[in-house]
Order: C-alpha cells, then structure tokens, then sequence
DNA sequence: TGTCTCACTTGACTTAAGTCAATGTGATTC
DNA sequence: GAATCACATTGACTTAAGTCAAGTGAGACA
C-alpha cells in the first residue's frame, strides 16, 4: 500500500473542464478526494447521456487499468475536483505483487456491474415515470421526519442519468405533484407517499 | 491454477432448463464447456430482457464472487451445455493466494464494463434501427466473400437482446430489407450495403 | 399424413416520449 | 439595478415503437 502511495500524484479540476475526453490515450486512473464529475458519452447531434456520476471517494476511470488503450467516454467536473491520479503502467507493476489490494479492486468492479446491469434493467424494461420513481427512493434520505431527495445534480443532468431530456423530467415531477406524490422545490425534493412511489418504481 | 481445478466440478443443463434464478443463493460461479445461454430480468408484466448472451468458453456469473449473496438475474440454457463449476467460498480462498489469476479474472471484468457501457450508450442514444444496424455489423463475418450474420439466437431472443420486442425487429428488419441492405433467411442475415448499415448503426 | 405448437410476420391502433419553440426564473457580473 | 446566460418549464406537434389481434409457415410428434 505504500507503494501505491508512493505513484500516486495530486490533481486538481475546476468545475465544468474536462477531465478526459472519449478517444484520449488512458495513462491514468483516479480518485476524487473532493467534489464530483460526471462520466457521459456524446450522440453524434451532441447530445450527451451521463453513463455515471462519481462522488468523493471513489474510482474514476479503473476499468483503464486492462480494457482500454484511450478512455471510452468523457469526464467532466461537476464542481472542483481534488483528485489522485495513479498511472496506469507503475500501478500494474504493483499489482502483480499484491493480492489484498487486487480483491478490493475487483470488488469496486463487480458494484459496477451490478449498478450498469440494473441501469439496463431500467432503461429497457421501464418507462421515465417509473425511473424516476425508482431514482426518488433509492436516492431519498430520512430529513426530520421526512423522507428527502437532495438534488445535488442539475435537473438536466438528472434528466440524462434517467435516461432521457429536461423536458421530459419536468413534465414528469409535475405529474407527480399533481398526484401528490411528492413536492418540488429548489434543490430537494420531498417525498409524500412513498408507498405509491414504489409502486410505480417497480413498474 | 492446480487448486483451482481441484476445487472444480462438472455439470450438464439442457436446453431451456434453468442454471439459476433471480434470488437464488449465489453460491456457485461456472465456465461454458460447450453450448450457450442467456442471462436476463423479468418484467413484473412478466416480459424477459436480456442482459447477455454467454457462448462457450465464457465466464458466467463471476460477479458473485465479491459482491452477490443472491443471483442478480436469471440464466437459461439455449443449448444444452457442458459446463465448469466452481464453488464461490473454495476460490476466494485460492484467490488470497494468487496473483496473475486475479488479473484475469479482473481482465474479464474490464470487457464485461465495457460491453455493458456500450449497451447502456446503445439503449438511450440510439434507436431500434442504429441498435440492429450497430448488431450486424459487429456480428457478421465473411463468408465467401459476403458478410453474413448467423443467427445463433432465435429472432425473439435477438429482439430481447437489442431491447424491443419480436414484432418490431421484424418490421425492422423488412424495412433494412426494402432498402436493399441486407437479405434475410431462415438463420443467417446477408449484408449487401456495410457501408450504409454502418452509418445507420452510428446513427 | 395431419395437426399441434411455436416462432414469425403483418396490420391497425395507441401512446410515451422526443422535437421545436416560446417563455419564465434565478444567479452572476458589469 | 439592468443585462446576461444557462437552466427550467410549458405548450403544440410528431413519431418511434409498443399493444393487440389475426394470420402464416415450419418443424415435431403421434
């Protein structure tokens, strides 16, 4: 382990500049210390669909490590971002001598198959209400009594990570409050009944 | 690797019969000898979709190792199939030890991430017609001096693959079929146009 | 050989969700 | 405080793709 530390470099990216772009060689992965971006892939209109957002603390970009000779899709700071980067090369050498490190970087993987396989569950078997029901009481934490869905993403970005557009989003969380289901406000979202939000969550 | 075939066992499944469900007790990872499967989810209405289909020599369900005390999906054999057992507690043991073994295994990962992000880009980016286009294209070979697409996997299965159902494929596939793309029999699809299919499947 | 059963196809209809366009809102900057 | 800019909302319209239903075709099995 401190071996690892000692490839490791500090990195810093201010909020809106890319981190890496899809097609970049992949010399290096990271972790954030501080802040948070989003990992997303461009249509060829330009729209871009977030495949992930990552939080402080975790791995950006591992999967660099065997798979990929350039980075698959684009990453950019969401707000200042304090990172550490590990290169690529100088850590495989690591690894090869280290079995405790490996099984925890396998575990980072297979979460992150779990979370892409139930995103495909999603995107295929159901429909924008009930994802964005099911992303209300996943993401929901109890506030005083009440049940919260902090927005700490733009409903735009919220609108790609559901796999849809802001317009859609929008028309969705009203048809939600018409029902009473939940109330809007600037940056959270309260939770009114959450029983029937599950229900239409799981479709 | 000596251990690694001691702590293994052979199994047969046939055709249509269930290597696991949804919920199971995970307790178990296997390689394909011979034959092939699917590993899919059920809609509540009761529809499969398809997250993958595995062919011989594959890794399947190797995510338990780590992270699943339940199969996350279900998984049916398409042919019947020969296949490797490993016992989960038995290898973690044998993993703490190894080292280049991990890395395989986590190489296999890597190309799993891979694959299921261009899935998930696929879903929300593109429509039914990109996605088939992008599947052909990728899953053809030549033959003397065609490309040819097998269809390893019955129409309806290849529907739940691409995210849609049997109907829509078809009348998919009669449109592509109209434009003089590609020519369709019982179990091979012939492209005619790889050039237009391609820039259909980049949509 | 017929019939049973699937897989597949095709048609008519419906609907979820996207596009385009207009307008509103809230934060930042000069 | 006015101006700006990106985000957000709402309306009118379009369309891809799903549902339902009917019909075809081909292999399996008695």
């Amino acid at each position: 382990m401190e071996l690892v530390t000692s490839i490791a470099e500090e990195k810093h990216v201010q909020r809106g500049s890319l981190l890496f772009s899809e097609g970049m060689p992949a010399q290096a992965f990271y972790v954030i210390v501080h802040g948070s971006a989003k990992i997303f892939k461009l249509s060829p209109e330009g729209g871009e669909h977030i495949v992930h957002i990552h939080q402080e603390g975790e791995l950006i970009a591992e999967a660099i490590i065997f798979e990929f000779d350039e980075y698959p899709a684009y990453c950019e700071a969401i707000e200042d971002m304090d990172l550490i980067r590990f290169p690529k090369n100088a850590f495989l050498d690591i690894l090869r001598k280290s079995s405790q490190l490996t099984l925890n970087i396998m575990r980072a993987y297979s979460r992150r198959l779990r979370q892409l396989i139930n995103k495909i569950e999603e995107l295929s078997l159901h429909d924008v209400k009930s994802r964005l029901a099911a992303y209300l009481v996943n993401n929901s934490e109890k506030i005083d009594g009440s049940l919260v869905c902090k927005l700490s993403v733009t409903k735009k970005d919220l609108a790609s990570v559901l796999g849809t557009i802001p317009e859609t989003l929008s028309r969705t969380l009203l048809f939600f409050r018409r029902e009473e289901l939940i109330r809007v406000s600037k940056d959270e979202i309260v939770i009114l009944d959450l029983k029937k939000l599950k229900s239409i969550g799981a479709h």
